[in-house]
DNA sequence: AAGTATTAGGTGTATATACATATATTTGTA
DNA sequence: TACAAATATATGTATATACACCTAATACTT
């Protein structure tokens, strides 16, 4: 669908300012996709990204600053995310013995499992859906990091 | 920055899971930017979105059902946004007299000038930090565009 | 070593998203 | 016409974002 009958608005002011947009529309429906099979695992795109994060350097545990630099949206809220996360008992808080200020998280053997089952889904979800080939998936990439090549 | 860099992550499924990815965060750091000059005006993206869909069709009215319909997060609580905007002073609510059902909305004198100023420095803030030229925007969107092709 | 600055994480608040439900009004139909 | 179905919007709740501020612990400076 072309921006424009998504957002029922013929008038950009520029290509680029439709590029901004697009862009803007398009991250809101990717979320969509992907909300709708987190939410039947029971998690969110941001518990998921927690998740995933933590996974990565499993079985290492990481302490909540470092797990913030590697979300997607730097603003997010890591302690209370992970507050949910132990509530379901996905992942295990506790103090570091070394600087009693840092908590460290560690994934839990159920974690790991939802995890696991909600990545094939999610996978399966993109693959299906996705349109572009290799070669327009790279252009895309490289595209946006220009778009980004400002950043500070 | 590369996508890489920007998530301190270095593996990646696919060139198609890396746009995904890539996608989403590039919406992310350009909300940032945007929500930088909007807070100036004591707005926020979404008010911001409300106010240029009712100018669009300024001097007319619109109901929140059209309003909605217009919004680039299509779950976006349409009332609650238009809310705050009355509270301001941005916008006007009453009730339509042909259909009682319906709230009409009106953008106010004072909703038109702070998004005169607001647009004016946003559209300054991106012009200079965005750096694609025209030819590579529009490829931008033509690959979002496909990217998005089975969308329902 | 004492006192200050910095750092890590937690907590509070306003606004938003996502979605379920409630209320008022209108439409359609028996 | 009366009543059921549909529609427009508002409201409630859990979670998230964005950001300010608080507390405890560590590091730095003199």
């Amino acid at each position: 669908m072309k921006l424009e009958d998504a957002l029922k608005s013929g008038k950009f002011r520029s290509p680029q300012q439709k590029a901004s947009l697009n862009c803007l529309y398009t991250a809101w429906w990717i979320k969509s996709l992907l909300s709708k099979v987190l939410k039947t695992f029971g998690l969110t795109h941001e518990q998921y990204n927690v998740l995933r994060i933590l996974r990565g350097k499993h079985p290492e545990q990481m302490c909540v600053r470092d797990i913030a630099s590697r979300m997607m949206e730097k603003n997010s809220n890591v302690p209370r995310i992970i507050d949910r996360l132990v509530a379901k008992k996905w992942v295990k808080r506790s103090t570091s013995a070394i600087d009693k200020r840092e908590t460290v998280i560690t994934i839990t053997a159920a974690g790991l499992g939802i995890l696991e089952d909600a990545t094939k889904n999610i996978d399966q979800l993109f693959d299906s859906t996705l349109t572009l080939n290799e070669e327009e998936a790279n252009q895309l990439n490289n595209l946006l990091e220009k778009l980004r090549e400002k950043e500070e």
